[in-house]
DNA sequence: TAGATTGTTAATCGATTAACAATC
DNA sequence: TAGATTGTTAATCGATTAACAATC
Protein backbone atom coordinates (compact mmCIF):
# COMPACT_ATOMS: atom_id res chain seq x y z
CA UNK A 1 0.00 0.00 0.00
CA UNK A 2 1.63 2.68 -1.32
CA UNK A 3 1.28 6.47 -0.14
CA UNK A 4 0.74 8.57 -2.88
CA UNK A 5 -0.64 7.60 -6.43
CA UNK A 6 0.79 5.66 -8.49
CA UNK A 7 0.56 6.62 -12.08
CA UNK A 8 -0.61 3.62 -14.94
CA UNK A 9 2.04 5.01 -16.95
CA UNK A 10 4.46 4.43 -14.46
CA UNK A 11 3.29 0.83 -13.53
CA UNK A 12 3.38 -0.02 -17.21
CA UNK A 13 6.96 0.63 -17.54
CA UNK A 14 8.33 -0.77 -13.97
CA UNK A 15 8.73 -4.71 -15.81
CA UNK A 16 10.73 -3.42 -18.40
CA UNK A 17 13.30 -2.03 -15.78
CA UNK A 18 12.94 -5.07 -13.88
CA UNK A 19 14.24 -7.23 -17.40
CA UNK A 20 16.70 -4.72 -18.33
CA UNK A 21 18.53 -4.41 -14.70
CA UNK A 22 18.00 -8.34 -14.72
CA UNK A 23 20.20 -8.28 -17.98
CA UNK A 24 22.93 -5.90 -16.18
CA UNK A 25 23.26 -7.96 -13.17
CA UNK A 26 23.74 -11.15 -14.86
CA UNK A 27 26.64 -9.25 -16.98
CA UNK A 28 28.10 -8.48 -13.52
CA UNK A 29 27.24 -4.39 -13.86
CA UNK A 30 27.61 -3.23 -10.44
CA UNK A 31 26.66 0.40 -10.79
CA UNK A 32 24.32 2.38 -13.02
CA UNK A 33 23.76 5.73 -13.78
CA UNK A 34 20.21 6.82 -14.95
CA UNK A 35 22.09 8.30 -18.13
CA UNK A 36 23.62 5.39 -18.94
CA UNK A 37 20.26 3.39 -18.21
CA UNK A 38 18.43 5.66 -20.58
CA UNK A 39 20.97 4.98 -23.38
CA UNK A 40 20.11 1.28 -23.01
CA UNK A 41 16.51 1.33 -23.01
CA UNK A 42 15.77 4.16 -25.34
CA UNK A 43 14.45 6.51 -22.86
CA UNK A 44 15.28 9.78 -21.05
CA UNK A 45 16.95 9.83 -17.81
CA UNK A 46 14.62 11.97 -16.83
CA UNK A 47 12.33 9.64 -17.18
CA UNK A 48 13.62 7.24 -15.19
CA UNK A 49 14.29 8.98 -11.85
CA UNK A 50 11.13 10.10 -12.27
CA UNK A 51 9.60 6.47 -12.51
CA UNK A 52 12.27 5.34 -10.00
CA UNK A 53 11.23 8.55 -7.11
CA UNK A 54 8.11 7.31 -7.31
CA UNK A 55 8.87 4.39 -5.04
CA UNK A 56 11.52 5.89 -3.37
CA UNK A 57 15.65 7.47 -3.49
CA UNK A 58 17.54 3.98 -4.72
CA UNK A 59 20.32 6.24 -6.07
CA UNK A 60 23.35 7.90 -4.56
CA UNK A 61 24.15 11.64 -5.61
CA UNK A 62 27.57 11.49 -7.93
CA UNK A 63 27.29 7.48 -8.04
CA UNK A 64 24.52 5.91 -9.86
CA UNK A 65 22.03 3.12 -8.84
CA UNK A 66 23.32 0.01 -7.45
CA UNK A 67 22.49 -2.32 -10.05
CA UNK A 68 21.75 -5.74 -8.07
CA UNK A 69 20.00 -3.58 -5.48
CA UNK A 70 17.64 -1.72 -7.72
CA UNK A 71 16.47 -5.09 -9.51
CA UNK A 72 15.68 -6.13 -6.04
CA UNK A 73 13.82 -3.26 -4.79
CA UNK A 74 11.91 -3.09 -8.23
CA UNK A 75 10.76 -6.48 -7.89
CA UNK A 76 9.38 -5.91 -4.67
CA UNK A 77 7.65 -3.09 -5.51
CA UNK A 78 6.07 -5.95 -8.29
CA UNK A 79 5.44 -8.41 -5.84
CA UNK A 80 8.62 -10.63 -6.86
CA UNK A 81 9.65 -11.38 -3.69
CA UNK A 82 6.85 -14.11 -2.72
CA UNK A 83 5.87 -16.61 -4.72
CA UNK A 84 2.33 -16.87 -6.64
CA UNK A 85 0.13 -19.90 -7.33
CA UNK A 86 -1.65 -19.85 -10.21
CA UNK A 87 -4.05 -21.90 -11.53
CA UNK A 88 -5.33 -22.25 -15.37
CA UNK A 89 -9.07 -22.03 -16.55
CA UNK A 90 -8.95 -24.23 -19.92
CA UNK A 91 -6.47 -26.92 -21.11
CA UNK A 92 -7.07 -25.82 -24.83
CA UNK A 93 -4.20 -24.17 -26.96
CA UNK A 94 -2.96 -21.75 -24.99
CA UNK A 95 -3.90 -22.73 -21.40
CA UNK A 96 -1.54 -26.10 -22.02
CA UNK A 97 1.13 -23.47 -23.49
CA UNK A 98 0.77 -21.13 -20.34
CA UNK A 99 0.59 -24.33 -18.43
CA UNK A 100 3.72 -25.88 -19.93
CA UNK A 101 6.03 -22.42 -20.24
CA UNK A 102 8.62 -23.05 -17.74
CA UNK A 103 9.96 -19.95 -17.24
CA UNK A 104 6.79 -18.64 -15.12
CA UNK A 105 8.03 -20.43 -12.30
CA UNK A 106 11.59 -18.78 -12.56
CA UNK A 107 9.86 -15.74 -11.22
CA UNK A 108 7.87 -17.34 -8.58
CA UNK A 109 4.49 -18.49 -10.19
CA UNK A 110 3.87 -21.70 -10.01
CA UNK A 111 0.87 -23.11 -12.02
CA UNK A 112 -0.66 -25.54 -9.47
CA UNK A 113 -3.50 -26.99 -11.53
CA UNK A 114 -5.36 -26.78 -14.87
CA UNK A 115 -9.14 -26.93 -15.31
CA UNK A 116 -11.33 -27.67 -18.36
CA UNK A 117 -15.01 -29.17 -19.40
CA UNK A 118 -13.51 -31.54 -22.02
CA UNK A 119 -13.67 -35.03 -20.18
CA UNK A 120 -11.01 -36.07 -22.96
CA UNK A 121 -8.71 -33.11 -21.16
CA UNK A 122 -9.95 -33.70 -17.56
CA UNK A 123 -7.18 -37.07 -15.92
CA UNK A 124 -4.38 -36.07 -18.50
CA UNK A 125 -1.10 -33.88 -17.06
CA UNK A 126 0.69 -30.63 -18.64
CA UNK A 127 4.16 -32.05 -17.58
CA UNK A 128 3.27 -32.20 -14.13
CA UNK A 129 0.39 -30.22 -13.91
CA UNK A 130 -2.96 -32.30 -13.45
CA UNK A 131 -6.18 -31.02 -15.30
CA UNK A 132 -9.26 -31.56 -13.07
CA UNK A 133 -12.64 -30.65 -13.46
CA UNK A 134 -14.39 -27.47 -13.09
CA UNK A 135 -16.25 -28.99 -9.86
CA UNK A 136 -13.25 -29.31 -8.24
CA UNK A 137 -11.64 -25.83 -8.76
CA UNK A 138 -13.33 -24.01 -5.55
CA UNK A 139 -11.29 -26.97 -3.51
CA UNK A 140 -8.66 -26.73 -5.27
CA UNK A 141 -8.26 -22.87 -4.87
CA UNK A 142 -8.63 -22.64 -0.90
CA UNK A 143 -6.39 -26.01 -0.47
CA UNK A 144 -3.74 -24.70 -2.43
CA UNK A 145 -3.67 -21.34 -1.79
CA UNK A 146 -4.33 -19.97 -5.10
CA UNK A 147 -3.87 -16.33 -5.37
CA UNK A 148 -3.87 -15.91 -9.38
CA UNK A 149 -6.04 -17.42 -12.10
CA UNK A 150 -5.88 -17.75 -15.66
CA UNK A 151 -8.37 -17.48 -17.73
CA UNK A 152 -7.87 -19.24 -21.32
CA UNK A 153 -11.16 -20.19 -22.73
CA UNK A 154 -13.61 -18.65 -25.36
CA UNK A 155 -15.03 -15.32 -24.30
CA UNK A 156 -18.32 -17.22 -24.30
CA UNK A 157 -17.70 -19.00 -21.33
CA UNK A 158 -15.08 -15.98 -19.87
CA UNK A 159 -17.55 -14.11 -18.06
CA UNK A 160 -19.31 -17.18 -16.44
CA UNK A 161 -15.85 -18.27 -15.18
CA UNK A 162 -14.97 -15.04 -13.83
CA UNK A 163 -17.53 -14.79 -11.68
CA UNK A 164 -17.30 -18.46 -10.25
CA UNK A 165 -13.13 -17.17 -9.73
CA UNK A 166 -14.70 -14.15 -7.81
CA UNK A 167 -16.76 -16.35 -5.81
CA UNK A 168 -14.05 -18.30 -4.62
CA UNK A 169 -12.20 -15.61 -3.56
CA UNK A 170 -9.93 -15.09 -6.26
CA UNK A 171 -8.31 -11.47 -6.17
CA UNK A 172 -6.14 -11.73 -9.41
CA UNK A 173 -6.87 -12.56 -12.79
CA UNK A 174 -4.97 -13.05 -16.29
CA UNK A 175 -7.48 -12.89 -18.73
CA UNK A 176 -6.75 -14.29 -22.87
CA UNK A 177 -10.32 -14.57 -23.26
CA UNK A 178 -11.41 -11.70 -26.31
CA UNK A 179 -13.63 -9.84 -23.72
CA UNK A 180 -13.70 -7.03 -20.73
CA UNK A 181 -14.33 -8.62 -17.29
CA UNK A 182 -15.80 -7.04 -15.40
CA UNK A 183 -15.12 -7.51 -11.10
CA UNK A 184 -15.92 -6.17 -7.91
CA UNK A 185 -13.62 -3.22 -6.85
CA UNK A 186 -11.48 -5.62 -5.31
CA UNK A 187 -10.34 -7.77 -7.74
CA UNK A 188 -7.82 -7.13 -10.20
CA UNK A 189 -7.86 -7.57 -13.73
CA UNK A 190 -4.91 -7.96 -16.50
CA UNK A 191 -6.04 -8.44 -20.20
CA UNK A 192 -3.62 -10.19 -22.79
CA UNK A 193 -5.96 -9.02 -25.80
CA UNK A 194 -3.73 -11.13 -28.65
CA UNK A 195 -6.07 -10.32 -31.48
CA UNK A 196 -5.98 -6.43 -30.66
CA UNK A 197 -2.38 -7.14 -30.65
CA UNK A 198 -2.00 -8.76 -33.81
CA UNK A 199 -4.64 -5.91 -35.15
CA UNK A 200 -1.89 -3.22 -34.17
CA UNK A 201 0.60 -4.83 -35.90
CA UNK A 202 -1.45 -4.95 -38.92
CA UNK A 203 -1.77 -1.38 -38.90
CA UNK A 204 1.86 -0.41 -38.27
CA UNK A 205 2.75 -2.36 -41.18
CA UNK A 206 0.09 -0.73 -43.26
CA UNK A 207 1.45 2.51 -42.03
CA UNK A 208 4.91 1.62 -41.67
CA UNK A 209 7.94 3.79 -42.07
CA UNK A 210 6.71 6.56 -40.40
CA UNK A 211 7.61 5.10 -36.63
CA UNK A 212 11.33 4.73 -35.43
CA UNK A 213 13.14 1.71 -35.89
CA UNK A 214 13.16 0.18 -32.22
CA UNK A 215 10.40 -1.06 -30.76
CA UNK A 216 8.60 0.89 -27.93
CA UNK A 217 7.41 -0.33 -24.41
CA UNK A 218 3.54 0.40 -25.32
CA UNK B 1 -0.66 6.05 -45.58
CA UNK B 2 -2.61 8.61 -43.82
CA UNK B 3 -1.66 12.41 -44.22
CA UNK B 4 -1.57 13.83 -40.53
CA UNK B 5 0.58 11.95 -38.00
CA UNK B 6 -2.21 9.54 -35.78
CA UNK B 7 -1.03 9.22 -31.94
CA UNK B 8 -0.02 5.96 -30.52
CA UNK B 9 -3.03 6.38 -27.94
CA UNK B 10 -5.46 6.34 -31.08
CA UNK B 11 -3.91 3.54 -32.58
CA UNK B 12 -4.10 1.68 -29.43
CA UNK B 13 -8.07 1.60 -28.47
CA UNK B 14 -8.53 1.37 -32.97
CA UNK B 15 -8.95 -2.70 -32.52
CA UNK B 16 -11.13 -2.45 -28.86
CA UNK B 17 -13.40 -0.25 -30.83
CA UNK B 18 -13.88 -2.51 -33.73
CA UNK B 19 -14.92 -5.27 -31.43
CA UNK B 20 -17.28 -4.28 -29.49
CA UNK B 21 -18.69 -3.05 -32.97
CA UNK B 22 -18.45 -6.15 -33.99
CA UNK B 23 -20.35 -7.54 -31.45
CA UNK B 24 -23.20 -4.43 -31.74
CA UNK B 25 -23.40 -6.00 -35.37
CA UNK B 26 -23.56 -9.14 -34.34
CA UNK B 27 -26.39 -8.36 -32.14
CA UNK B 28 -28.22 -6.80 -35.07
CA UNK B 29 -27.39 -3.12 -33.92
CA UNK B 30 -28.24 -0.89 -37.57
CA UNK B 31 -26.99 2.49 -35.36
CA UNK B 32 -25.17 3.95 -32.31
CA UNK B 33 -24.51 7.25 -30.84
CA UNK B 34 -20.90 8.13 -29.35
CA UNK B 35 -22.95 8.42 -26.76
CA UNK B 36 -24.13 5.13 -26.21
CA UNK B 37 -21.16 3.58 -27.29
CA UNK B 38 -19.00 5.40 -24.41
CA UNK B 39 -21.73 3.82 -21.48
CA UNK B 40 -20.63 0.36 -23.35
CA UNK B 41 -17.31 1.03 -23.42
CA UNK B 42 -16.74 3.15 -20.21
CA UNK B 43 -14.92 5.82 -22.03
CA UNK B 44 -15.78 9.18 -23.03
CA UNK B 45 -18.19 9.85 -25.72
CA UNK B 46 -15.71 12.82 -26.48
CA UNK B 47 -12.70 10.46 -26.90
CA UNK B 48 -14.75 8.54 -29.65
CA UNK B 49 -15.81 10.72 -31.50
CA UNK B 50 -12.01 12.55 -31.29
CA UNK B 51 -10.38 9.31 -32.14
CA UNK B 52 -12.82 8.26 -35.08
CA UNK B 53 -12.65 11.49 -36.94
CA UNK B 54 -8.76 11.35 -36.87
CA UNK B 55 -9.62 9.11 -39.68
CA UNK B 56 -12.59 10.70 -41.37
CA UNK B 57 -15.82 11.57 -40.58
CA UNK B 58 -17.98 8.21 -40.18
CA UNK B 59 -21.04 9.68 -38.28
CA UNK B 60 -23.99 11.80 -39.20
CA UNK B 61 -24.90 14.77 -37.21
CA UNK B 62 -28.65 13.93 -35.11
CA UNK B 63 -28.08 10.45 -36.30
CA UNK B 64 -25.33 8.69 -35.12
CA UNK B 65 -23.12 6.46 -36.80
CA UNK B 66 -23.84 2.75 -38.79
CA UNK B 67 -22.31 0.24 -36.76
CA UNK B 68 -21.94 -1.95 -39.75
CA UNK B 69 -20.32 0.63 -41.92
CA UNK B 70 -18.15 1.85 -39.02
CA UNK B 71 -16.88 -1.72 -38.56
CA UNK B 72 -16.08 -1.55 -41.79
CA UNK B 73 -14.08 0.95 -41.77
CA UNK B 74 -12.44 0.18 -38.84
CA UNK B 75 -11.16 -2.99 -40.14
CA UNK B 76 -10.22 -1.18 -43.26
CA UNK B 77 -7.90 0.90 -41.03
CA UNK B 78 -6.19 -1.95 -39.18
CA UNK B 79 -5.53 -3.48 -42.74
CA UNK B 80 -8.31 -6.43 -42.04
CA UNK B 81 -10.09 -5.84 -45.67
CA UNK B 82 -7.38 -8.18 -46.72
CA UNK B 83 -5.49 -11.84 -45.75
CA UNK B 84 -2.33 -11.96 -43.95
CA UNK B 85 -0.13 -14.59 -44.39
CA UNK B 86 2.13 -15.85 -41.14
CA UNK B 87 4.66 -17.97 -40.31
CA UNK B 88 5.55 -18.83 -36.81
CA UNK B 89 9.07 -19.51 -35.62
CA UNK B 90 9.56 -21.84 -33.35
CA UNK B 91 7.03 -24.81 -32.58
CA UNK B 92 7.47 -24.75 -28.84
CA UNK B 93 4.32 -24.66 -26.15
CA UNK B 94 3.61 -21.04 -27.76
CA UNK B 95 4.75 -21.35 -31.10
CA UNK B 96 2.26 -24.58 -31.44
CA UNK B 97 -0.80 -22.36 -28.88
CA UNK B 98 -0.63 -19.72 -31.71
CA UNK B 99 -0.75 -21.89 -34.76
CA UNK B 100 -3.29 -24.14 -33.47
CA UNK B 101 -5.03 -21.28 -32.36
CA UNK B 102 -8.05 -20.68 -35.30
CA UNK B 103 -9.36 -18.21 -34.31
CA UNK B 104 -6.79 -15.56 -36.47
CA UNK B 105 -7.77 -17.16 -39.52
CA UNK B 106 -11.40 -15.68 -39.27
CA UNK B 107 -10.09 -12.42 -38.91
CA UNK B 108 -7.68 -12.97 -42.52
CA UNK B 109 -4.58 -13.70 -40.43
CA UNK B 110 -3.62 -17.06 -41.84
CA UNK B 111 -0.39 -19.39 -40.71
CA UNK B 112 1.00 -20.52 -43.74
CA UNK B 113 4.03 -22.80 -41.53
CA UNK B 114 6.23 -22.98 -38.64
CA UNK B 115 9.98 -23.71 -38.24
CA UNK B 116 11.84 -24.92 -35.85
CA UNK B 117 15.30 -26.21 -35.45
CA UNK B 118 14.24 -29.44 -33.19
CA UNK B 119 14.55 -32.07 -35.65
CA UNK B 120 12.18 -33.97 -33.38
CA UNK B 121 9.48 -31.11 -34.34
CA UNK B 122 10.48 -31.55 -38.10
CA UNK B 123 8.29 -33.04 -40.36
CA UNK B 124 5.24 -32.97 -37.76
CA UNK B 125 2.14 -30.80 -38.43
CA UNK B 126 0.21 -28.83 -36.02
CA UNK B 127 -3.26 -28.73 -37.36
CA UNK B 128 -2.55 -28.52 -41.31
CA UNK B 129 0.05 -26.46 -40.57
CA UNK B 130 3.91 -28.23 -41.59
CA UNK B 131 6.91 -27.54 -39.31
CA UNK B 132 9.71 -27.10 -41.33
CA UNK B 133 13.46 -26.75 -41.03
CA UNK B 134 15.08 -23.30 -40.69
CA UNK B 135 16.86 -23.48 -43.65
CA UNK B 136 13.80 -23.50 -45.69
CA UNK B 137 12.69 -20.06 -44.19
CA UNK B 138 13.74 -17.97 -47.09
CA UNK B 139 12.74 -19.70 -49.86
CA UNK B 140 9.11 -20.63 -47.98
CA UNK B 141 8.47 -16.55 -47.55
CA UNK B 142 8.50 -15.95 -51.18
CA UNK B 143 7.14 -18.77 -52.44
CA UNK B 144 3.52 -18.16 -49.71
CA UNK B 145 3.53 -14.34 -49.91
CA UNK B 146 4.29 -14.08 -46.03
CA UNK B 147 4.38 -10.48 -44.98
CA UNK B 148 3.97 -11.73 -40.65
CA UNK B 149 6.40 -13.73 -38.77
CA UNK B 150 5.60 -14.69 -35.19
CA UNK B 151 8.47 -15.05 -33.31
CA UNK B 152 7.94 -17.78 -30.30
CA UNK B 153 11.61 -19.03 -29.37
CA UNK B 154 13.91 -17.92 -26.51
CA UNK B 155 15.03 -14.38 -26.32
CA UNK B 156 18.71 -15.74 -27.28
CA UNK B 157 18.05 -17.30 -30.29
CA UNK B 158 14.95 -14.22 -31.39
CA UNK B 159 17.83 -11.67 -32.02
CA UNK B 160 19.32 -13.84 -34.90
CA UNK B 161 15.86 -15.14 -36.01
CA UNK B 162 14.83 -11.31 -36.39
CA UNK B 163 18.13 -10.45 -38.73
CA UNK B 164 17.48 -12.95 -40.93
CA UNK B 165 13.70 -12.42 -41.33
CA UNK B 166 14.59 -8.92 -42.02
CA UNK B 167 17.31 -10.37 -44.64
CA UNK B 168 14.19 -12.39 -45.92
CA UNK B 169 12.32 -8.94 -46.78
CA UNK B 170 9.66 -9.38 -43.48
CA UNK B 171 8.15 -5.97 -42.98
CA UNK B 172 6.13 -7.41 -39.55
CA UNK B 173 7.59 -9.35 -36.41
CA UNK B 174 4.78 -9.97 -34.17
CA UNK B 175 7.05 -10.78 -31.40
CA UNK B 176 6.70 -13.15 -28.24
CA UNK B 177 10.40 -12.96 -26.91
CA UNK B 178 11.95 -11.08 -24.09
CA UNK B 179 13.81 -8.97 -25.30
CA UNK B 180 13.08 -5.35 -27.53
CA UNK B 181 14.20 -6.27 -31.31
CA UNK B 182 15.71 -3.48 -33.17
CA UNK B 183 15.30 -3.58 -37.05
CA UNK B 184 15.24 -1.29 -40.25
CA UNK B 185 13.02 1.49 -40.27
CA UNK B 186 10.77 0.27 -42.26
CA UNK B 187 9.92 -3.12 -40.20
CA UNK B 188 7.10 -2.85 -37.73
CA UNK B 189 7.48 -4.91 -34.45
CA UNK B 190 4.58 -5.14 -31.97
CA UNK B 191 5.95 -7.32 -28.46
CA UNK B 192 3.69 -8.78 -27.09
CA UNK B 193 5.65 -9.09 -23.54
CA UNK B 194 3.86 -12.02 -21.00
CA UNK B 195 6.06 -12.03 -18.33
CA UNK B 196 5.60 -8.06 -17.92
CA UNK B 197 2.22 -8.36 -18.49
CA UNK B 198 2.12 -11.12 -15.26
CA UNK B 199 4.08 -9.11 -13.47
CA UNK B 200 2.02 -6.23 -13.96
CA UNK B 201 -0.94 -8.11 -12.51
CA UNK B 202 1.41 -9.03 -9.81
CA UNK B 203 1.92 -5.54 -9.14
CA UNK B 204 -1.72 -4.58 -9.01
CA UNK B 205 -3.09 -7.65 -7.08
CA UNK B 206 -0.78 -6.05 -4.16
CA UNK B 207 -1.71 -2.90 -4.08
CA UNK B 208 -5.33 -3.34 -5.30
CA UNK B 209 -8.07 -1.46 -3.98
CA UNK B 210 -7.36 1.74 -4.88
CA UNK B 211 -8.56 0.92 -9.03
CA UNK B 212 -11.80 0.87 -10.48
CA UNK B 213 -13.26 -2.45 -10.72
CA UNK B 214 -13.72 -2.17 -14.47
CA UNK B 215 -11.11 -3.61 -16.71
CA UNK B 216 -9.53 -0.78 -18.83
CA UNK B 217 -7.96 -1.08 -22.16
CA UNK B 218 -4.37 -0.27 -21.33
C1' DT C 1 -38.94 23.05 -38.20
C1' DA C 2 -37.16 21.16 -33.70
C1' DG C 3 -34.30 17.69 -31.74
C1' DA C 4 -30.38 15.13 -31.80
C1' DT C 5 -25.79 14.32 -32.41
C1' DT C 6 -21.80 14.95 -34.94
C1' DG C 7 -17.28 17.30 -36.06
C1' DT C 8 -14.17 20.45 -34.20
C1' DT C 9 -12.29 24.11 -31.42
C1' DA C 10 -11.03 25.49 -26.83
C1' DA C 11 -9.97 24.31 -21.93
C1' DT C 12 -8.16 21.11 -18.81
C1' DC C 13 -5.58 17.69 -17.22
C1' DG C 14 -1.69 14.63 -16.85
C1' DA C 15 2.65 12.95 -18.33
C1' DT C 16 7.17 13.88 -20.09
C1' DT C 17 11.22 16.54 -20.37
C1' DA C 18 14.37 20.08 -18.89
C1' DA C 19 16.83 22.38 -15.42
C1' DC C 20 19.18 22.82 -11.28
C1' DA C 21 20.00 22.83 -6.36
C1' DA C 22 21.26 19.25 -3.10
C1' DT C 23 24.66 16.06 -1.94
C1' DC C 24 27.50 12.06 -2.23
C1' DT D 1 37.60 19.76 -2.69
C1' DA D 2 35.82 19.15 -7.51
C1' DG D 3 33.07 16.23 -10.33
C1' DA D 4 29.25 13.57 -10.98
C1' DT D 5 24.69 12.43 -10.62
C1' DT D 6 20.69 12.19 -8.02
C1' DG D 7 16.07 13.95 -6.35
C1' DT D 8 12.82 17.35 -7.32
C1' DT D 9 10.78 21.57 -9.00
C1' DA D 10 9.43 24.06 -13.08
C1' DA D 11 8.40 24.21 -18.10
C1' DT D 12 6.70 21.90 -21.99
C1' DC D 13 4.28 18.91 -24.45
C1' DG D 14 0.52 15.89 -25.67
C1' DA D 15 -3.74 13.67 -24.75
C1' DT D 16 -8.30 13.90 -22.81
C1' DT D 17 -12.46 16.22 -21.84
C1' DA D 18 -15.76 19.89 -22.33
C1' DA D 19 -18.31 22.92 -25.07
C1' DC D 20 -20.74 24.36 -28.93
C1' DA D 21 -21.57 25.66 -33.69
C1' DA D 22 -22.68 23.05 -37.81
C1' DT D 23 -25.94 20.13 -39.80
C1' DC D 24 -28.62 16.11 -40.62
Amino acid sequence: MSEKEISRAVIKRLPRYFRFLGELRDAGVEKISSRELSQIMHVTASQIRQDLNNFGGFGQQGYGYNVSFLYDEIGKILGLDHEHNLIIIGAGNLGSALAGYGNFANRGFIVKGAFDVSPALVGQYIRNIPILPMSEMPEFIKKNNIDIAVIAIPKTAAVDAAATLVKCGIKAIWNFSHVDLSVPEDVVVESVHLSESLMRLSYNEKNRGLNEGLTEDD
